[in-house]
DNA sequence: GTGGATTTGGTAGTAATACTACATAATTAA
DNA sequence: TTAATTATGTAGTATTACTACCAAATCCAC
């Protein structure tokens, strides 16, 4: 049984290239070299082209927790649908658009994927209790995340209570220290280390406010102040011309929260959630086509 | 060769099912209802369980245009790993946050593959170019849609020129009643059926600038006044608490153009932008650890 | 209806593939 | 240097995918 862990293939395979043996290992770097070749051939052309012998790709198949070669190809064929590891999808000047789009969306994908295995459902359980239980909401991001915070604000005010997303630092700050215990932060930022965010998850908690921090690593400073922290973990490449794909993590996670306490609020909500669509729907639609509420979400 | 399509794996069968013939439709519910039995087992097997025998599972394979059984395997693999088709994913009541979790995961990493395959590499570089080739950029959208213009905003800053992204309806139609054809405009709407939002688009391209659309469809209203159509496609379904992935295929798209327009403007542009970051870093950064500006991106 | 033609499904056989038991080579330790 | 252990390859087997061929069913003209 292959273990499903949090690590992806590539991963997996990458970390313990150096506990394997001299033979497998060729089969291990024939894998990252030309996985797509590894998946559509059969074992003895991957034996020859990496000059081993069959049973050696077996025992590195089982190895590595697989049944037998099949598994492996099949476990090869959807992490490799997830995106080839970034090594192939490094970006560079000569590419054309068509390649940029593939690579970025690889790129994307296999960030959700990532992120999926990382985020810890206790955490995000205790978030949406939290959140049920309180009387006011604030999210608060800069830059990247601040773009999170209005989104997961766009969201909450569906839940019927007062929310707010400031969004330059000294408003942040004030929100913070006249806040009470029935309130519940949301402080956004992938680095954990934004130090105004920091300063006013500080200063929210000591207020006795609930913090609830998101973070793309979940031993940040940040982190550190929250009473509850999801962590939204990408592959985030530091090339400078690598596209952010945290904040998409992140809209990930406040799209999974706001669904989660939607559903929890019960049918009085979705009453007023109605109306609201319906309402919304005679605003900005066109006339010439039937307004239907039903069809149409938020744009 | 499997013909590497727009449409999925499931919608492929779906939509074949009656051009099957009966006992190969046998096959195809077996596929439809229990993939990963199918995924992992042998083809005597999904033959006895299909209730046919081995060459009808053959030809079913074939006539899907797959190489063979394995073949049509493989692509299953891809497939089910992409999200389970939205029948099983259905959000309920009574649903733990964990598996709500899995669900919205599974939702949106389908609807950014959908709009992978839906995505017009030719549209997309004639946006580039024409990004490239203008003196100014706007951003335009509302909700959701605006907040996707916020994102390419702090993206497209990087660029050099003057831009904006005006976030209500009367700043919107004045940039557009002032501008000229040396501006591009970018005008998101995922339903392209936003009244104002289409407006917009109309009056900025009367002024002569180049009009970008950004939209979930290529034949919605405001796309027809657009130069350049891009069409992120996602499931969006009209499920009320369905999360909306919408915008996470666009700023998948901003990502895109915003990456090709860096790559493109050369290496002047990338000795500010490395200014820029280095700048960023002394200012929100935490002095307890070392700044540095290469690991550290936006938030 | 009936006989011919065509489509649809299955049987049996073949080539290949994956997997296993065993033996030899290499490496390490005593 | 030799024994023990690990690592790799050889040869063989059982399974699997695939193919050529044949039978049943369906369709159509008369």
């Amino acid at each position: 049984m292959e273990s499903t862990s949090q690590t992806s293939l590539f991963e997996r395979l990458k970390e313990s290239l150096d506990s394997l043996r001299k033979s497998e290992r060729k089969v291990a770097e024939l894998v990252t070299e030309d996985p797509t070749f590894v998946m559509e051939s059969s074992m003895s052309a991957v034996a020859a082209r990496a000059g081993v012998s069959e049973p050696t790709v077996m025992r590195f198949c089982t190895g590595l927790g697989f049944d037998g070669f099949q598994a492996f190809k099949l476990a090869l064929a959807q992490a490799l649908i997830l995106g080839v590891p970034s090594v192939e999808s490094a970006m560079n000047r000569g590419d054309s658009v068509a390649e940029l789009a593939s690579k970025i969306f690889d790129q994307t994908i296999s960030s959700i994927d990532r992120s999926r295995r990382f985020l810890d459902p206790d955490q995000m359980e205790q978030a949406v209790t939290a959140i049920l239980g309180s009387r006011a909401l604030v999210f608060i991001g800069l830059s990247a995340s601040g773009l999170i915070a209005q989104d997961a604000l766009q969201k909450a005010q569906l839940f019927g209570i007062p929310c707010s997303a400031p969004s330059d630092t000294h408003q942040q700050f004030m929100a913070a220290a006249m806040t009470d215990p029935e309130t519940t932060f949301v402080v956004i930022s992938n680095t954990g280390r934004t130090r105004s965010t920091m300063r006013v998850a500080e200063m929210a908690r000591s207020r006795g406010a609930t913090v609830i921090g998101i973070s793309g690593d979940d031993d940040t400073p940040m982190m550190r102040v929250c009473d509850v922290k999801i962590v939204a973990k990408t592959f985030e490449n530091t090339d400078i011309y690598t596209p952010t794909v945290s904040r998409l993590a992140g809209l990930v996670v406040i799209d999974i929260l706001s669904t989660a306490v939607s559903l929890r609020r019960g049918e009085a909500h979705f009453a007023d959630f109605e109306a609201m669509k319906a309402g919304l729907a005679g605003y900005a639609r066109m006339s010439d086509r039937e307004t239907d509420s039903g069809s149409a979400s938020f744009d």
